[in-house]
DNA sequence: CTAGGGTTAG
């Protein structure tokens, strides 16, 4: 093979679409290896230092043997070299590029500027910045193409005080920075406004603020820096605009709840492009307007085929699916990532399995979790599926799937805790729950945070610890939250203690003044055992503070149309139906063993809601519709806003029993899986 | 070179 074509078209092939007609054949064998998203540059850090290494490179000595030629032939070559490495890099081949390196250090070949910046793109892009970072220190005359490089790699990596370092150095040898650079030392300014500050006054000063790259990277930076008007202001100020620079506006006010001026600025794009779009679907989905993000997603289906989604489309659209616990839409979606190829990627199938876990899919979940390549199984991925087992309350799975992750080697984090402990005291399975929690700092080295001493509150406090849950919040090294004493609150209720409730509920009206179920729960306490005075007391503080009990709402999702049911609800069509169903219901499950839990009826907060008896309830009118419309054997999935009640909870048993159907509620904090009359919660919840 | 991003407790 003659090498100095291949060069060529490996330094052509680097930067642009090349003419695939005039290869030679075994040079398919790189072309196939595709560009890697951005990232797996994070991911890829994890992943090389782990010890599975070898399986991530298969193809490494044919490869290898396709660039040797080029290297033999011209052993001093730089340029040879700095072809080679702008080819590997973001490509993950982290092992052809060190065998790379090697020969070149066999070769006496010294890198200068122009080939030390390309040798830490490739390494920077394979994940090994230490590497990189050597290179650079060892380079005797930098130039600003190198600097570049190295502050790229460090901004990508996340490390803004050395990306800074870098800057400052770099200045103090005269080199002020070009289009190049701004953009990435702007990146690490996200919190820090002073400095961004400083960064924009310096690229004033020295005339960049026309690129448009840096203007979209100041706008940016000023969104994260959450001063909007000032990135608004930059916007109005641009002489060459972007649809990036709209795009940056439009996440902004996204990110800052301004919805309408956001939908404003996207109707005046002339020009929209994909990443337009999916800020529109995450930006709806990050409101908590799922619907609206799944009619964006249509739209943008129907109307701009100029436009094409891709993998993080698709993982903003998930969540959504998921919020709205849409498990139709979500497996069209599904359906439609594995078309067009990104049914491998390994951040849309842990979406996936997030959304079928939350639309109460858990076999769906667990197999989109088993097709993802044991090598890409990185943290995010453990965590969804841990998380998703102990949201069903199957802590057993959440154990063993955490004990496999330690198998393989990947690192837990505090995400990781969580989902554990919450699947330990959703499962009653209080023992292994304490045990994990007590050794997550000596033999994980992780330290316990708030969130922890919450689900560990919720464990002791299901189980009827009462006292040591509180004596553990008494122990904590940091302030409680709201969660942890909402937790305390919960396990009060269940386990009727009053005197720590009222402790409980004390601080939460402090610390949550806007949250109604902290009123309505103690209440519903004073009522059962007949403290009227004080229930009254709470119905005046509630009122004085112009907050309402949330009402309660249960949806299901019937042939991909979800049915929404507000408690006493009579609008919908089918509504004498239904009420007919309900009114029979009961005299059919007493024959089975039904005793009505009436003493909520008579807590609600206020009189209007009187009339909304027990049979009235939103998940009740979701159940009867789903049994008036669906044949059987079909599983019912209904989601409710609040927590399932305990007359519910008992009547659902009952009805899973006589019509021998399954049903799935998911309340607000976890599922319940009903089956032949028992809860898979087992009555724990 | 810039813009969009999957996992978190009651």
């Amino acid at each position: 093979m003659r090498c100095q074509p291949l060069i060529l078209f490996l330094s052509a092939f680097s930067y642009k679409n090349v003419d695939y007609c005039h290869c030679p054949r075994s040079l398919f064998v790189l072309l196939d290896i595709p560009k890697q998203p951005q990232s797996h540059f994070r991911f890829a850090h994890s992943q090389c230092s782990s010890q599975s290494q070898s399986h991530h490179f298969p193809l490494h000595s044919s490869l290898f043997s396709l660039v040797e030629p080029i290297i033999c032939q011209n052993p001093a070559e730089i340029s040879s070299f700095a072809a080679v490495f702008n080819f590997l890099t973001g490509r993950n081949l982290l092992r052809l590029g060190r065998q790379v390196h090697a020969q070149m250090t066999l070769r006496l070949v010294e890198p200068n500027a122009f080939l030390g910046a390309k040798m830490i793109a490739m390494y920077a892009s394979s994940g090994d910045l230490d590497t990189a970072v050597t290179i650079f220190d060892r380079i005797n005359n930098p130039s600003l193409l190198l600097y570049n490089s190295i502050i790229r790699a460090y901004s990508l990596y996340g490390y803004p005080h050395k990306t800074i370092g870098i800057y400052t150095q770099m200045q103090s040898l005269g080199l002020q920075g070009d289009h190049f650079t701004y953009p990435f030392v702007l990146k690490c300014c996200a919190s820090n406004v002073w400095m961004g500050k400083c960064i924009h006054g310096i690229s004033l000063r020295i005339g960049l603020e026309i690129d448009m790259y840096v203007g979209t990277s100041l706008i940016d930076m000023y969104v994260k820096c959450g001063e909007i008007s000032e990135a608004h202001k930059l916007f109005n100020g641009m002489i060459v605009r972007d649809i990036s620079s709209w795009n940056a506006l439009i996440a902004g006010y996204m990110k800052n709840g301004e919805i309408y001026v956001a939908e404003d600025l996207f109707k005046r794009m002339v020009r929209r492009n994909i990443i337009s779009w999916t800020a529109m679907i995450s930006g709806y989905t990050q409101n908590g307007l799922a619907e609206r993000a799944l009619d964006v997603f249509d739209k943008m289906m129907e109307e701009d085929s100029e436009v094409k989604p891709n993998w993080v489309t698709i993982m903003s659209v998930l969540p959504a699916c998921a919020h709205s616990a849409a498990l139709e839409r979500g497996r069209k979606i599904h359906k439609f990532a594995n078309e067009i190829g990104l049914g491998s990627n390994v951040s849309v199938q842990t979406a996936l399995v997030a959304m079928y876990a939350k639309c109460g899919s858990l076999v769906e979940a667990h197999q989109c979790f088993d097709k993802i390549h044991q090598q890409k199984r990185n943290l995010i991925a453990w965590n969804t599926m841990i998380t998703a087992y102990a949201s069903h309350g199957h802590g057993l799975e959440s154990v063993s799937t955490f004990e496999d992750m330690i198998r393989v080697g990947v690192q837990p984090d505090t995400i990781t805790f969580t989902g554990l402990l919450s699947g330990c005291s959703h499962s009653g399975l209080v023992d292994l729950g304490l045990k994990y929690f007590h050794c997550m700092t000596k033999s994980y080295f992780v330290e316990p945070e708030v969130q922890h001493y919450a689900c560990v509150v919720d464990l002791l406090g299901r189980a009827g610890r009462l006292v040591e849950a509180n004596n553990l919040i008494n122990q904590m090294p940091m302030q409680a939250g709201p969660s942890v004493w909402g937790a305390l609150l919960a396990a009060c209720r269940k386990h009727r203690n009053l005197e720590l409730a009222e402790a409980a509920a004390k601080k939460l009206f402090v610390l949550e003044p806007d949250n109604s179920g902290n009123f309505v729960l103690l209440s519903n306490m004073y009522a059962e055992v007949g403290m009227w005075k004080e229930v009254d007391n709470l119905r005046a503080m509630l009122k004085n503070r112009g907050m309402r009990k949330t009402p309660g709402c249960s949806w299901i999702e019937i042939n991909g149309k979800a049915h929404m049911f507000l408690g006493g609800d009579t609008s919908h069509p089918q509504a004498k139906e239904i009420y007919m169903f309900l009114k029979e219901l009961p005299e059919k499950i007493k024959g089975v063993g039904y005793v009505p839990d009436t003493s909520l009826v008579l807590h609600d907060v206020s009189e209007e809601e009187k009339e909304h008896n027990l049979s009235a309830h939103s998940e009740k009118l979701a159940i009867a519709f789903g049994l008036l419309n669906t044949s059987p054997g079909v599983v019912l999935r209904v989601t409710k806003n609040l927590r399932i009640c305990v007359d519910c909870h008992t009547a659902t048993k009952f009805i899973s029993k006589i019509y021998g159907r399954e049903i799935i509620v998911r309340d607000v904090n976890r599922f319940h899986h009903f089956f032949d009359g028992k809860c898979s919660c087992g009555d724990y919840w």
